[in-house]
DNA sequence: CTCAGTGCAAAAGCTTTGCATAATA
DNA sequence: TATTATGCAAAGCTTTTGCACTGAG
């Protein structure tokens, strides 16, 4: 089985939910997806290579559907954009340069401490925790010098 | 002194930076801020009530400008709209009420240590931290039974 | 064959901008 | 008085929605 058909089971068992289609935009937005944090145009241009005539409305609306399926998360980190991103097995948080946009993720195993803590002094039941830092990587910190 | 008073003064000397003008407008939507976490349109509202000739464009841009000089910082919370807050002498962090939205702040020691640690794990160069959590608070966690 | 999903175009937010008027320094 | 800031209205962007057509089951 090659790497492709296997990535194309893998979306298949994905989207196979009670009442949902299994459509050839389904699986190829979940394919650009899993291609790392993008917005919805970067998705849009991405998918339409493979499918020109894919329509910028199906992206939201997919990304909405598997939002609601718990397949994507959303993210906001700038003013403009949402990112999407595929569900991670493992919680993990975003580390996002501030020169090139690029983010890097990381984990961070006191993420249940902290929750913990904030859980007892705040009388909140928490449901998430997103550790979120801003700087330059590597490459944009030499060109601002 | 009457604490409206000192608030004026304080008002004045956080606008008081070179070339800029200090309005009635500035004054007026600094003030409205430091009540808490709103948005354009909820510091607008706010904002009206006190000086109904205010335009919605006015306090975008000098939600700007107060972004630009550091004294406000601008916050994701959800899709649609931005948080402005205060920028704080101390850090801290959100904690976001998914039932009613009420942002709870609070602070959290360890935030240095995360940095360090991502600091050199990812050798990017950490300019801000951010945690942040989602809940149920108290009064919502009751509703939901 | 049926009904969910798509494409297209139009609408709906939130935010920004151009320009003449008003107000600060 | 010289500019800077404001108000109004129009434009810009991202996202959502209505509707007729297409395609999966």
């Amino acid at each position: 089985m090659t790497s492709k058909t296997k990535s194309l089971e893998s979306n298949r068992r994905a989207l196979n939910v009670t009442g949902l289609r299994i459509t050839s935009q389904r699986a190829l937005i979940l394919e650009v997806i899993r291609r790392g944090h993008l917005d919805a145009d970067e998705i849009y241009r991405q998918a339409r290579a493979k499918q020109p005539r894919l329509s910028l409305s199906t992206v939201y609306r997919t990304l909405q559907l598997f939002k609601k399926l718990g397949l994507v998360e959303e993210f906001h980190f700038d003013e403009a954009h949402h990112h999407y991103e595929v569900k991670p097995s493992a919680e993990h948080h975003h580390l996002v340069c501030l020169g090139c946009g690029r983010v890097v993720e990381f984990q961070y195993p006191l993420a249940r401490l902290v929750k913990r803590n904030v859980t007892e002094a705040k009388d909140f039941e928490i449901t998430g925790v997103e550790i979120r830092m801003t700087g330059y990587c590597p490459k944009c910190r030499q060109n601002r010098k």
